[in-house]
DNA sequence: TATGAATGAGAATTCATTCAT
DNA sequence: CATGAATGAATTCTCATTCAT
C-alpha cells in the first residue's frame, strides 16, 4: 500500500500536522490533535505514515523540493550574481512570509532537533544553501565579487541573516519593517561586503 | 525553598544536564540521566530544581549572565564601532567553540523549541542582540556607519550570520576554516557593507 | 448469511489460517495476514466467518470431524481390542505426521488455550477420546485387558502418551525415531501394562 | 533496574500474575489486572520486570527450579527404579493438585503457546524430562526393564500419560478418582509394559 | 537534605471489524 | 459477493514527579 501520497487524505494530514507542529512543537503534539484536525481516525494517520517522526520528515521533505525548485528557477532567471543574491534574499523572506507554518517547522523542528539532525541527513537544506555558495563562486569568476571570500562562510553568512530575520518575523506578532526593506537591507550590505 | 544556588550539587546538576541536554534534546532527555550523570538520586533535583523545564531555563540564565557581561566588558574595551564589531564576532565564536554543549543548547533548545520561544521571555538574550544594536547606533553617531540602515535589521543580519556560522560548527565534526577566519570573513563583508 | 462452506474461499480461508496459526499461534496472527495468505481482501473474511475465534473453530470442526470419522472406520476394521490400540496408536501419529500445522493448532490453540478451553466445549476431541475408552471397555468385557484398569484414565494415559510423542514431532525439526517405531514402543507397554 | 527477586513485590506480582494467567490465559491477561491484584501500580511491574513476556518467563523459571529439585531429591530417596517411577508419578500429580495455577500455566501458555515454545528454549521442562529417561536407563542397567525400551520414546509416553491426566485435572472441576489412585494406574499399566 | 521505589497519567501504536463503493 | 480504506477502542510501556524513610 506504501504512502499513497496523491491521496487526499495523506495531505489533509501533512496540512494538520504542520499547522499543529508549528503551533505546539513536534514533541508536544498529539497524533490524536493532528487526526482531529485533519478530520481523520487516529489509526488512519498509520495507513499514510509509518510513525509520528515519519509526519515531520514527509512534511519537510514534500515541502523542501518544491521549494528548491522554486527557488533554483527564480534564481536561474537572472544572469547577474549580484541580481540572483536580492533575488534569493527577497524570494526566501517571501516564501517564509507565506508559509509561517512550514518555515517555524523547518527552523525549530528540524533544522535544529538535535533528535532529527543527528539522524536526519537533511539534504535538501544542505542544497539550498549550496545554491547561495554556487552564486558566490560565479561571481567570483566572473570578478564580481572578491577572490578571498570563502564560499562555504559566505553562504552560511548570507543564509544566516536571512535566516534570523525570518525567525524573528516567525515568531514576533507584529512586524516592523516590511519584508522587502528587509531583505533588500541585508542583500544590500552583505553585497557591498563582498564585491571587488 | 529557593534555589540554593550555591550548593555544589547545584551546579553539579546544571553540568549534567547540559551534557545531556546538547546531546539527546531536551525531550530525549530523561531525568534520571542527569540524575546518574550528576551522582545524585532522582529526586534530589527536585530539591534544586521545580522541573525539569526549571532545569533548562536555569542553566540558559545561569550562563547568560556570565555570557553577556564578559561580552559587553570585551565590547567596552574598544572604542571604535568597528573594532566593537569585530570583538564582538570573534568573541561570539570563541565562546561558542569554548562551550559546545551550551552553545548547542542555546540554539536547539531555547532559542528554537516552541514551547521555550513562546513561554519563555528569553531577556537576555534579546539584551545580547541589543548590544550590537547599539554598537551600530553609536557608529551611525559617529558617522561611521550608514545612516540608512536599521539598527533593528542589521543586529539580527550580524547575529544571525555568526550564528549559522556557529550552528555549522557545533553540529559538524570536522572544522574546515578556523575560527578567527570565519569571524573576520563576517564581520569583513558586514562592516564593508555598512559603512558609510 | 450462514456459512457458505461449499465456496471455495471458505476453503481458501481455512487453509491460510491453518498455516498461519500453525506457525505464529492464534493471537500472533493478524486478520490481514490470512486475508494475504488465502488471497483475498481482509472484509472478505468477513463474509465466510463471524470473526477471528469462529476461523479456529470452524478450521477445528471443519478437520476433526474428517479425523474422527477416519479414524472410526479404521478402528472398527479389526475385530481384536489389541490390534484396534494398535491401529489407533499408528493411525494417531500417522495423522500428526501427515497434518502437522493442524496437530499443532489442535495442541497448542485449541487443547490448551484457556481461552478455547474454556469457552468451548470441545466435544470431537472429547468423543475422539471415547473411542479409546470404547476399546479399552470391549478388551475388558472380552477379558482381555484387566478389570481393574479404570477406561476414564487409561485414555487419558494413552492418548497422553501419543500426544506428547506428536508434540515432540510437531516441535522438533530432526526426527529421530521413525512413527511406527514409537508407536509400536507405545502401545507396546501401554497393552502388555492393562493386559490382563 | 536489576531484578530485586528478594523484594516482596516481585514476588506479589508473580504470585499475581500466575493467578491471572491461569485464569485468562497470557494474551488476554492486562497488566493492570496483575497490578491491581498484586495492589501495585501499574508502573511498578516495570520495576521488576522488562516487560510482560518477562513475567511468564520469569514466574515460569522461578517455580520450575524448586519443583525440579523437589522432585529430584524425591526420586533420589528410592533406590528401585519402580519405586522411583511410582513416586515420580505420584508426585508430579501432586504437585498439580497443589498447584493447579502454576500447572495450568506451564501446560498451556509455556509448554504449548507457540510463541514461547519457539523463542524460549524451554530447559527446565527438558530437563524433568530427563529424570524419566535416566530412571529407565537405570533400570535397563539392573535389568528390571526391557532393554528394547526406547528411553526417549518411553520417556515421553510416561509424562504424557501423567501429563493428560493433569490436564484434565486442572481443566475439569469435579474430579472422579482421586489422585493416588490415577497415578497408581498409570504408573501400573505403563511399569508392566516396560518390565522384563 | 538525600534517597530511589512507587506512582499513574499519558501517548503511540495496533488491529479486528465495518461499510460505502 | 468482494473490496480495502477507515475506524477507534484497547493496551503496553514510559517517565516526570512525589514522599516515606
Amino acid at each position: 500500500m506504501g504512502k499513497r501520497k496523491n491521496s487526499e487524505k495523506y495531505h489533509r494530514i501533512i496540512e494538520a500536522a504542520t499547522k499543529i507542529f508549528a503551533d505546539k512543537g513536534f514533541y508536544q503534539t498529539k497524533i490524536s490533535e493532528i487526526a482531529r484536525e485533519a478530520g481523520v481516525a487516529d489509526g488512519t494517520i498509520y495507513i499514510y505514515f509509518e510513525n509520528k517522526d515519519d509526519i515531520l520528515i514527509s512534511l519537510f521533505e514534500e515541502r523542501m523540493k518544491e521549494v528548491l525548485d522554486n527557488m533554483r528557477e527564480q534564481v536561474s532567471k537572472e544572469g547577474d550574481p549580484v541580481k540572483k543574491l536580492e533575488t534569493f534574499a527577497l524570494a526566501h523572506l517571501r516564501l517564509v512570509e507565506q508559509n509561517k507554518s512550514m518555515a517555524e517547522i523547518i527552523q525549530v523542528e528540524l533544522r535544529q532537533s538535535s533528535k532529527f539532525m543527528k539522524e536526519y541527513k537533511n539534504e535538501q537544506f544542505l542544497e539550498y544553501l549550496e545554491l547561495i555558495a554556487e552564486i558566490i563562486r560565479q561571481g567570483q569568476r566572473k570578478g564580481i565579487f572578491r577572490k578571498d571570500i570563502i564560499p562555504g562562510v559566505a553562504k552560511r553568512a548570507f543564509f544566516g541573516a536571512l535566516d534570523e530575520m525570518s525567525r524573528f518575523w516567525v515568531l514576533s506578532s507584529r512586524k516592523q519593517y516590511d519584508i522587502s526593506t528587509a531583505a533588500r537591507q541585508i542583500s544590500g550590505y552583505f553585497l557591498t561586503g563582498i564585491k571587488a
